[in-house]
RNA sequence: UGGGACGUGGCCAAGUUGGUUAAGGCACGGGGUUUUGAUCCCCGCAUUCGCAGGUUCGAGUCCUGCCGUCCCAGCCA
């Protein structure tokens, strides 16, 4: 399947970057992952993550991780903390850690630079009046009433609002570009704006702030970088990003290429909707394994192999694009059924007696931890009179096609022997509470009887030794493929009350118990499952599915 | 109804400066192996590239028109 082994995966960018490497234009490629520390990292961002680093990376290039850390009001060290760990925890290691905040004494000097060129000015409408003045898509806007300030006034100004002397909201400083302009962007944007509240890094030292469009391409250009890869709503502020970069005096003009976002399905994706989801109580936080966080999808038990891989076979381009949640989940099968060592674990138990097995005797089975991978070895699997079975894996009028067990019917016990089902116990409501079976000795594993040909196997856990467990069963978080398609309705209605089934007495094999938090196992013909932080008892531990099997008989039945 | 972008099979997506059989993955269908109805292995799956014209010996690749979808009117990023 696919790994990182693979080879590249060709790509617009790819294509700009090695033609670039080619001319000579560059002959080192630098990019960087700029997110705002205002938030926790998606799946989404993965996607860029993998991007930048994977582009610079393949051509010997290097990325810098820098925090857009313009807009104090939003921003958090505790954020900044969270997202340097879910880049590492992906796999990547940036070269240089940076802020925008870093170049805040730049970024104003190239402001002043810039009034002192006639090409920004202090306005002092207010923000009402700036907005009606900006014109619509259809119409220019028109120029404020001082934009002719001279240069004297603007600069004596702008200094003003620099050391504090005005209150949020009094002036603004604009750069003077074109109020007519058909790109919204280019009418006289906003470079800074004054905001009297302390900033996360630079504590109270500033009074002003730059915005985004004034930071970004400026920052880009300080830190030498080639490629400035963003998303597609950037496409509209290139120019803007051009002009900053012409009209300051720099010698590095990177070159921004917008790609489209990766959506899925069955979930949202933006900060806004995922901090509601979290501050709401929705989800039990920004790591709730439902949430398509990177804290989510790890504490679910994807690894972070599987979302590269996902992220691979999903390209890059610049067709928007909602992708099946059935793909990433793919990626992770695919990637665990590589490396999760196989265990058996008995979801929702059922007791099945061997009554012709030896009573008060117990042994120690060989199992191979991964059969197709002998190299991961065996672990030894206990078996005595009881064992528990899936309720499931027995029917008393199974419908056609029923490969597992049934009155008078035989079915293998994974990695142990052939067992008949001689008789079925049940309560005073008609409920199984017990199945009786005899088990064949000749057909034990290893022994030439187990060459004897069954239909079915099913997994089982022996029930002295059986360690009594927790398991979440997770499921999609919305109901509806596009939660936010309705326009009637909020996307919160379309949650899916059954996101989280809570299993508590699931009976694992005992080598689970010896596992720590993040480990995870295929519980054969279930599922993979991940061992959660919540797990504190070896003897009780507690497991997330993390994506079930493949299921061609539940298929069929639908 | 201003501007910017996108439209290749169910979902992604590759398609070098037009050259002739339209990659690959996922999904799907069929078959085989199998002590996981999993995995794995075969085989199949767009006479066609949003639509309509045009240029050309030849067009997914060029031109024209049309249709559809997304983004932009924060002192957010």
């Amino acid at each position: 399947m696919n790994n990182d082994q693979t080879p590249p995966v060709s790509n617009f960018i790819r294509n700009i970057v090695i033609r670039d490497l080619e001319t000579g234009k560059h002959d080192k490629i630098i990019t960087r992952f700029p997110p705002e520390p205002n938030g926790h990292l998606h799946i989404g961002h993965a996607k860029s993550i993998c991007l930048n680093f994977g582009i610079a990376a393949e051509f010997g290039g290097t990325t810098n991780l820098r925090f857009d850390d313009t807009n104090p009001l939003k921003e958090s060290e505790d954020f900044a903390q969270a997202i340097m760990a879910d880049v590492r925890w992906l796999g990547f290691e940036w070269n240089e850690l940076r802020h925008a905040s870093d170049y805040f004494h730049q970024l104003y000097e190239y402001a002043v630079y810039l009034v002192k060129t006639g090409k920004a000015y202090v306005d002092s409408q207010d923000a009402e009046s700036m907005r009606s003045s900006r014109g619509t898509l259809t119409e220019p806007g028109t120029n404020s009433p001082y934009r002719d300030r001279s240069v004297e006034e603007n600069l004596d100004l702008f200094e003003r609002m620099k050391n504090g002397e005005f209150a949020d909201g009094e002036h603004v400083l604009r750069a003077r570009i074109d109020m007519s302009s058909s790109n919204m962007n280019m009418r006289d944007p906003a470079i800074y704006r004054i905001r009297k509240v302390p900033h996360h890094r630079t504590g109270d030292e500033w009074n002003i702030y730059p915005m985004y469009d004034w930071a970004h391409g400026i920052s880009d250009a300080i830190e030498g970088i080639t490629h400035s890869l963003c998303t597609l709503e950037f496409e509209d502020h290139r120019p803007l990003y051009d002009w900053f970069l012409e009209n300051i005096i720099t010698d590095c003009h990177p070159r921004q290429i917008e790609f489209a976002r990766g959506n899925l399905d069955f979930t949202v994706m933006s900060k806004r909707k995922l901090r509601e989801l979290v501050e709401e109580g929705h989800v039990s936080g920004w790591d709730d394994p439902r949430m398509p966080t990177i804290a989510g999808l790890r504490r679910r038990g994807y690894t972070a192999r599987s979302i590269r891989n996902f992220w691979k076979d999903a390209g890059v381009a610049k067709a928007e694009s909602i992708i099946p949640m059935g793909v990433l989940e793919n990626a992770v099968r695919s990637d665990m059924n590589e490396h999760a060592p196989r265990v058996m674990a008995v979801l929702d138990p059922v007791k099945v007696v061997l009554t012709n097995y030896p009573e008060g005797e117990s042994e120690w089975l060989q199992a191979p931890s991964h059969p197709q991978n002998p190299e991961m070895g065996t672990r030894s699997v206990p078996l005595g009179r009881e064992i528990w079975i899936e309720r499931g894996d027995f029917m008393e009028d199974p419908p056609r096609k029923f490969f597992r067990l049934r009155p008078g019917g035989e079915v293998r016990l994974r990695n142990a022997f052939i067992i008949k089902c001689t008789d079925v116990i049940k309560d005073a409501d008609g409920n199984i509470v017990e199945i009786h079976c005899e088990f064949d000795p000749e057909s034990r594993s290893g022994l030439p009887g187990a060459a004897r040909k069954v239909k079915g196997t099913i997994h089982w856990v022996s029930v002295e030794h059986a360690l009594d467990a927790e398991v979440r069963l997770y499921d999609r978080l919305f109901n509806v493929a596009n939660p936010l398609a309705d326009k009637e309705k909020d996307y919160r209605e379309f949650l899916n009350p059954h996101s989280l089934d809570m299993v508590q007495h699931a009976k694992v094999e005992p080598t689970v118990g010896e596992g720590q938090p993040g480990d995870y196992y295929q519980f054969e013909r279930v599922g993979y499952f991940t061992i959660d932080e919540d797990s504190a008892d070896s003897a009780h531990p507690v497991l997330n599915r993390t994506v079930s099997l493949r299921d061609s008989w539940a298929k069929l039945n639908r």
